[in-house]
DNA sequence: TAGATTGTTAATCGATTAACAATC
DNA sequence: TAGATTGTTAATCGATTAACAATC
């Protein structure tokens, strides 16, 4: 079985490493088996949006029977391609991107820290994760040499198209961009924005609404 | 004219901020007035879209002239209720914490930082923006006495629950969580999950996708 | 077996895009 | 005026939910 499918959803893929994260922290406390209505109660969505997620790649059950938990999480790993530890840098090493660097949780999912880079000198030296903050400059050099393909980017806005851009140049091919600014970058890049400030502003428009009451909101 | 209208899509919701941020570039950059095919195009969206969403609020410009920019800005952060400061507390003073108490954005939006905590001894008395880091019991008597409404959790997955327990006690009514977990939360409470992994996983994922060539990708 | 469960198709719902009259 | 633009309705597209046969 092959995880060779057609493009899934980009609404099902957000939710797989959701599904990972339960499904572990359930295997953790030792439960072997699981069903959809479960599943879902506990991730507080649809059964029927469980299923039809799972259903875009097929064999994780048979009907009659529950998921087995340890199966589950076999198979979403393979379909993140999460086999293989995943190499990555960091280009900007103020306060964001050292909790990146910093955060147990992406060295357990296996990405691994391979440099972390800025231009500001009183950050060169000092080590997160057992890596040194080291100068922009030479972040090519290291991503040519040990082939890392993704790169995170936690300058500042103004700094980032031009961060960007040294990267791709590198031969980085998907970035993570925590700055606040549409990035140029070929068709051939994959690009995640991470918009922090949207989140907190759409949290804060949703608890006025809130306030003025149910009968407000249809 | 009223701000008050229909609830917004959640879709429409999440775009709000994003264009608030062009359009605050393009003032500062001394732009007066932009079409919505220009701002689409910056954007990298459909022009149509981004009318749709603008009529959902209505009074933005009229048929045949373009949009004032400074307009626009102004609606926005009025619809956002952006107009008075926000002030909001920290739990959990860790990298993730201290990233957000430092982040400059924020301060500029209107958020501000009233208080920051944590039960680890050694990070008590470090100080973000001008804020002290506080024993995460003296939470509820600060929100209380200043009627902070607004909670961010960086704490530990295991700590997430209890804190949010607390907050909710002492009277927050909004939380933006940065711990993978699902929280339990009565009703009244505006929870708005923040799951880094998810974005890091999400862009793992299509880069091999791109790998296997657009051919594949149908 | 009887009750519960999945995989899968169909129905519903919401979001995006197209089209165009009214307007500048 | 002629060309361009917004507001708004309609058409399309995609995502969610419901329903149920097949299966345990």
């Amino acid at each position: 079985m092959s995880i060779q499918q057609d493009k899934i959803p980009e609404a099902t893929l957000q939710r797989l490493p959701v599904y990972l994260y339960r499904l572990q922290t359930l295997q953790a406390d030792g439960v072997g088996r699981v069903s959809s209505r479960t599943l879902a109660a506990q991730l507080r969505i649809n059964s029927s949006r469980l299923r039809q997620d799972f259903h875009h790649f097929g064999g994780f059950s048979r009907p009659g029977q529950t998921y087995e938990v340890s199966h589950l999480v076999e198979r979403l790993r393979e379909i993140l391609a999460l086999g293989a530890p995943v190499h990555y840098v960091i280009a900007g090493a103020g306060y964001l991107g050292q909790a990146i660097a910093a955060y147990p949780r992406f060295g357990e999912d296996g990405f691994r820290l391979a440099g972390i880079f800025d231009i500001n000198p009183k950050l060169i030296g000092l080590r997160f994760r057992g890596v040194a903050v080291q100068d922009i400059e030479l972040l090519p050099e290291l991503v040519g040499r040990l082939g890392v393909k993704l790169g995170v980017i936690t300058t500042s806005p103004e700094a980032a198209q031009g961060v960007a851009e040294l990267m791709v140049r590198a031969g980085i091919t998907g970035i993570w961009n925590f700055a606040p600014v549409g990035l140029q970058v070929p068709e051939a890049v994959t690009l995640q924005d991470e918009f922090l400030s949207a989140g907190l502003m759409a949290l804060h428009y949703r608890m006025q609404e809130g306030e003025r009451g149910p009968e407000h909101r249809r």
